[in-house]
DNA sequence: AAACCCGTCAACCGCTTCCTG
DNA sequence: TCAGGAAGCGGTTGACGGGTT
């Protein structure tokens, strides 16, 4: 049974397989299929049983870091800037350990944040006064980023085409009794949505449960209820 | 207006670690 | 215990957009 899963696979590699940018269609193949699948999936055999020219490995990295339920995207706050220089000075380049402890944040999103504006403050900081260190290290950290919001292709509304831009993160609310509830915001990818569905993610499995949702023809969108549970967490 | 430069970030690549039979 | 395959991880690349000349 895994030999002929394994040869239909590999004939499958065979062919012509797609690189570069996802488009729309590819994403939307991605997630309904994982919706599908209920958390029980296989990367390996994920592609071509969701019919996507693509790689295990690269669905497994789009699903991750992109289409995953609960992904932050957008501008990194001060208290998110100071975590990560906290924690890369304890950890070195760990990314996916310095990623588990902030919330909705990929390794790989911290990581390009680190070498696009946090070394480089931190290499400013080092050049002045070492006894001033700590307070220019916080007004280095509330400049304005150079990052426009906007450049974004999740938050852009101009046409970047990365679909992937129609997911985002509307609202998080964090609270102290170990639980966090975030309210996302889903541009329909599938139809219809269901009123509540589990789905596991790197941060364990996550329970869906729409909130509103609205239909006015070229603008469909679900607001959902994040519910982290937490025993995963 | 066009060419060039530079910063950003999604995606790829290859190595390592983990898991299963 | 070991080997092979799958998944995870971190470094690197390349496309793209915005700014500058």
């Amino acid at each position: 049974m895994v030999k002929s899963t394994r040869s239909s696979v590999t004939s499958f590699m065979k062919t012509k397989l797609r690189k570069g940018a996802w488009s729309l269609e590819e994403d939307q193949k991605l997630i309904a299929y994982i919706h599908s699948r209920h958390g029980n999936w296989n990367w390996v055999v994920t592609p071509k049983a969701a019919g996507i020219l693509r790689t295990g490995k690269s669905c497994r990295l789009r699903w991750l870091n992109y289409l995953r339920p609960g992904i932050k995207h957008g501008n990194f706050s001060q208290e998110e800037d100071e975590t990560i220089i906290n924690l890369h000075q304890q950890l070195g380049n760990r990314w996916s350990t310095i990623a588990s402890r902030l919330s909705g944040r990929t390794d790989n999103e911290i990581k390009n944040h680190w070498h696009t504006h946090l070394k480089n403050i931190l290499q400013e900081t080092e050049t002045d006064d070492p006894s001033e260190d700590d307070d220019l290290l916080l007004s280095n950290l509330q400049k304005p980023s150079n990052v426009n919001a906007n450049s974004s292709p999740l938050l852009s509304s101009s046409s970047s085409g990365d679909p992937a831009g129609e997911i985002y993160n509307n609202q998080t609310i964090e609270e102290n009794d170990g639980s966090s509830q975030t309210y996302v915001e889903l541009q329909c990818l599938w139809d219809p949505v269901p009123a509540s569905f589990p789905m596991e993610g790197l941060y364990g499995t996550t329970t869906y449960t729409l909130a509103s949702y609205y239909d006015d023809g070229d603008d469909v969108s679900a607001y959902l209820l994040m519910q982290q549970n937490e025993e995963s967490v």
